[in-house]
RNA sequence: GGGCGUAUAGCUCAGGGGUAGAGCACUGUAUUGACAUUGCAGGGGUCCCAAGUUCAAAUCUUGGUACGCCCA
């Protein structure tokens, strides 16, 4: 701790100090058992990542919560810890042994997972360590890991629990195949996107001789897929479909395999596309195995033709030519040294043998050309990890029954029991929780949670805890296979509001902070994540995890552009805090925070509140060289000079709007209310207020030694409010200077530091008077600096002025210390009362040319004698004067309505002619003031 | 195809039934005195368009346009 502050602020200097000190002390939780507990999770980050300008968001809005509720003297306990990340942690190891020149698949099981712990141990600090610079206040003492010991107990009991209530089952169905990574994805990890291709279209030879009502003996399909013709096992058509009402169920005989397959009539055929009838592949598309099963194929029957690399395999009914075996899907002959993919050479096989059927198209000649494949634009699924072309397919996989899951939250978010906020996100929660897909939860993958199923040789699975426990439920002497499948990193990461509070134990802490208070998340993890965290909470612990959703948007880049890696536009939040310093960067966070909206990247702005902090700095190194330190009092000091009641005043505003603002989650507000005082208010006016009484001056009398010391007090405590009050935003600069004021005038603060302070509470009595003499120094102050702006006197220039009509708030003004403050702010002064002069003292004849100020209901004459020239201050007073008589135009306009008069609410009409008064007024005065000047 | 969001100053954004605000940028000006990472002052807006409701619409309603996102 510094005993002086440092002439500039360097945010490098004092961050990882105070950080340490917190952590060490452990005051990001300290111990306060009677107090009410305040609880939010952190959503956990991958193991493997690193923080990235999301994260800084999304944990500097959890910080100002957590930090703010911790002053209010909340019991706050904000969880934190890491994400297995099963799918993206194998692919890092896997990447790293590929650059040995090793590979998985060269280690057994066990080893490659105990190789994926070792990586974990030595580098999977990365974002912890990023999160601390960012300040964030969790409580690492009980940092949790998905894969812990006891995490993984919680993930196996919610397994077997749902099991053995029906609601997790094994089924053969499609899935979606990442045939890179080689697992099974869920629908959310599945994206899709637009991609320009081709719509072939074929003849499927009629059999038996039958023939179509106008004579064709074949049936037209089109489809954007070719090669799944392999495995094609059904054509069809719509029921009411007059064209092919007399084929349906007879045959057709497919080219290249010479499968028999039937004609069924199905729903699912659009007679408005293409010639009306599909080729149906229920092995290898979502819309045909429907179809396929409504045509009475068993999942067991449907032909698979691809492998889990996706390449051509032989069909079951051995139909397959040879050539085919092995191709690549759709992969082009020209990407792969002349060996062409199975797409390419089914449509070469069927042009050969004249079952495709060319597409004509016109050339900007409008000459008719004959093509392949009609082009068109697909929607093409990929996978979100692996970014290629998903592969539906036939795998027994295990599902989560998550339609009856959902019902509760659903329920629960439609009664307000879980606010969603924004609140336009709820028609999206809906519509989604309403129309949900049962969930694939197994992954071919080895690093994350085993699924605790055990297979006999039969087939038959036996769900239970333990090896032990299946193997009793088998019977002794079976042999027991584990399934080799892991659970989808979002299935044990939807327990993370109580498993990491100790749950399936029944602890004290799950006991004081389940369910949480609140959870915040950007809005792209609202079904991978918050939506399942409402189910599990619900099934395992019977209620919502938390009664409210904050949902922020994306941080884009300055462009307004989505970040990403491969466009190179990655704003780095290190290295904006090395740049700026993490307050800063915290502060744009959540002055740019307001609801429902993205986050543009401004490197401006942060370095805007860079500034800010400099500021505050200097405001602080001000207060110091003049004997102000820190308050003792958390109530605001007695006060008798109105700058200082009026200060007090201001903060207990403050207070009530920063209250009013964390209230409503809206992070905008606040950080613009307590950017605003501290700016604005607190060094604009009122450190500049009080100068005089502070700094030696040998045109004025000293102040009283009371003044001066009440004037300290309340200056130091005012100094500390803003400290208090800003410290969820900044935690570090102000946690810096609080020190520093404690060392100033001898307060130990060691044993309080900030981030454990009390949150203002001023309960002051202001009078109205004060308030209102300091309203019209400002008043003043403002007008004169205008005037003199605007007729070009240098500001150097003093000017002495006379108020010919004192009012009582002038007399006050005056009378008291303000007279010093104005002439120091405004360069005005001396100032003649008339009003206050007796007749045997009248000073000098009323000034002339004098520019009249007006502050309240006094018209201050300034003497302008050798200042100016007439003509320019005749210029400003007709530049005020036309826009009185505007205004006064208006609004007579408005009162001469007589609707308006009859109809508006009394305020507004009261309001309208107080107006009208005071513009005629003001016109009447200026042209007063005109005729005086000549 | 369905849903959602956004449109306000040059830029990034608040606000909101009674003629508009912030930060940055811009212009003028000030430098021994907390701070030039500063002070003071100033210019700058048909609040996307149209219709409706209303005494009054930038604000509410409806329609449109543009951009963005999500789902199918």
């Amino acid at each position: 701790m510094t005993d002086q502050l440092p002439t500039t602020f360097s945010p490098a200097d004092i961050e990882a100090r105070w950080y340490q000190h917190w952590e060490e002390k452990g005051l990001f939780r300290p111990e306060r058992p009677d107090a009410e507990p305040f609880t939010i999770v952190n959503p956990p980050p991958n193991v493997t990542g690193s923080l990235h300008i999301g994260h800084a968001l999304d944990n500097t809005l959890q910080d100002i919560v957590v930090r703010y509720e911790r002053l209010r003297g909340k019991d706050a306990l904000w969880v934190v810890g890491t994400d297995h990340a099963g799918i993206a942690t194998q692919m890092v190891v896997e990447r790293q042994m590929e650059e040995r020149q090793d590979k998985r698949t060269n280690y057994s099981r066990e080893d490659f997972v105990d190789k994926v712990w070792e990586w974990k141990h030595e580098s999977g600090g990365t974002i912890t360590r990023q999160l601390r610079r960012l300040g964030c206040s969790m409580d690492w003492s009980r940092e949790q890991f998905t894969m812990d010991e006891h995490f993984t107990k919680a993930v196996l009991k919610t397994f077997v629990d749902l099991y053995n209530d029906g609601l997790i089952y094994r089924d053969k169905r499609l899935v979606n195949w990442d045939p890179k990574l080689k697992t099974a994805i869920s629908d959310l990890e599945v994206e899709t996107q637009d991609l320009k291709g081709s719509f072939w279209h074929f003849k499927y030879p009629l059999e038996d001789g039958v023939t179509l009502a106008d004579g064709r003996d074949y049936i037209e399909v089109a489809t954007t897929r070719p090669e799944t013709m392999l495995a094609d096992m059904a054509v069809a058509v719509h029921p009411t479909d007059e064209r092919y009402a007399s084929v349906v169920g007879k045959h057709v005989v497919l080219p290249i395999t010479g499968r028999k397959v039937p004609i069924v009539a199905d729903e699912h055929a659009d007679p408005e596309l293409g010639s009306g009838a599909v080729k149906i592949t229920p092995g290898h598309d979502f819309n045909d195995f429907e179809v396929g099963k409504r045509a009475g194929i068993a999942a067991a029957d449907m032909l698979n033709m691809l492998d889990g690399e996706a390449n051509v395999c032989q069909t079951s009914d051995g139909l397959v030519p040879e050539e085919f075996l092995g191709l690549h899907r759709f992969k082009r002959a020209k990407e792969d040294g002349g060996t062409p993919g199975a797409r390419e050479l089914v449509i070469e096989r069927l042009k050969e043998q004249g079952f495709l059927i060319p597409h004509i198209a016109k050339t900007k000649k409008g000459e008719e050309q004959e093509l392949d494949a009609e082009p068109r634009t697909i929607a093409t699924p990929f996978g979100d990890r692996g970014g290629v072309v998903i592969e539906p397919w036939l795998t027994d996989q295990w599902y989560v029954d998550a339609e009856k899951l959902a019902a509760k939250p659903i329920e629960q978010v439609k009664s307000g029991e879980i606010e969603i906020i924004p609140q336009s996100w709820e028609k999206t929660f809906f519509n989604w929780m309403e129309n949900i897909q049962p969930w694939c939860v197994s992954r071919q993958l080895w690093w994350g949670h085993r699924i605790p199923a055990w297979f006999d040789d039969q087939g038959e699975v036996y769900v239970a805890l333990s090896e032990e426990e299946a193997q009793s439920k088998a019977g002794a002497g079976v042999t027991l296979t584990q399934d080799p499948d892991v659970l989808d990193t979002w299935f044990s990461s939807a327990l993370w509001p109580f498993a990491t509070l100790g749950w399936p134990n029944e602890t004290d802490l799950l006991e004081k902070h389940f369910p949480n208070n609140l959870l915040i998340s950007g809005f792209d993890i609202l079904f991978f994540w918050d939506a399942r965290m409402m189910m599990m909470g619900q099934y395992n612990m019977g209620q919502a995890p938390w009664p409210k959703l904050y949902l922020h948007g994306l941080v884009r880049a300055a462009d307004g552009a989505k970040m990403s890696k491969s466009k190179g536009n990655v704003v780095d939040p290190l290295g904006l805090i090395d740049e700026f310093g993490a307050d800063a960067l915290r502060f744009f966070m959540a002055a740019m925070e307001s609801q429902g909206r993205d986050i543009k990247m401004d490197n401006e702005r942060v370095k805007g509140y860079r500034n800010f902090a400099t500021k505050l700095w200097n405001a602080t190194r001000f207060c110091q060289s003049n004997g102000i330190g820190a308050s003792r009092t958390l109530a605001a000091p007695e006060a008798r000079l109105a700058a200082n009641q009026w200060i007090i005043g201001e903060v207990q505003q403050t207070v009530e709007a920063l209250d009013a603002a964390m209230a409503d989650l809206r992070f905008d507000a606040a950080a613009n209310t307590i950017y605003q005082f501290t700016w604005s208010r607190f060094c604009d006016w009122y450190l500049e207020l009080i100068k005089p009484l502070l700094v030696k001056d040998d045109d004025q009398p000293p102040a009283p030694p009371a003044i001066i010391a009440e004037t300290r007090e309340v200056a130091g405590w005012a100094l500390d409010q803003i400290l208090v009050m800003l410290h969820p935003f900044m935690p570090f600069i102000t946690e810096e200077l609080w020190a520093a004021q404690g060392n100033l005038n001898g307060t130990d603060r060691s044993t309080y530091p900030l981030i454990t302070a009390k949150w203002p509470n001023p309960r002051a009595e202001v009078s109205k008077e004060a308030t209102d003499a300091i309203d019209w120094t400002i008043e003043f102050t403002t007008n004169a600096r205008a005037a003199r702006n605007e007729l070009g006197i240098a500001p150097g220039t003093k000017l002495r002025a006379v108020v010919p009509d004192p009012s009582p708030m002038a007399m006050k003004v005056f009378a008291g210390n303000g007279a010093a403050a104005i002439e120091r702010l405004s360069k005005v002064g001396p100032f003649m009362m008339i009003g206050e002069i007796g007749e045997n003292n009248v000073p000098g004849p009323t000034p002339k040319p004098a520019m009249e100020i007006t502050a309240g209901d006094d018209v201050i004459l300034v003497d302008l004698a050798g200042v100016i020239d007439v003509a320019e201050e005749k210029a400003r007073l007709e530049k005020a004067m036309a826009a009185s008589i505007k205004e006064a135009k208006t609004l007579e306009g408005r009162l001469g309505n007589a609707n308006f008069v009859e109809r508006a609410k009394p305020e507004a009409v009261e309001k309208a002619k107080a107006d009208f008064a005071h513009h005629s007024a003001e016109a009447e005065r200026l042209t007063a003031a005109l005729a005086r000047l000549g």
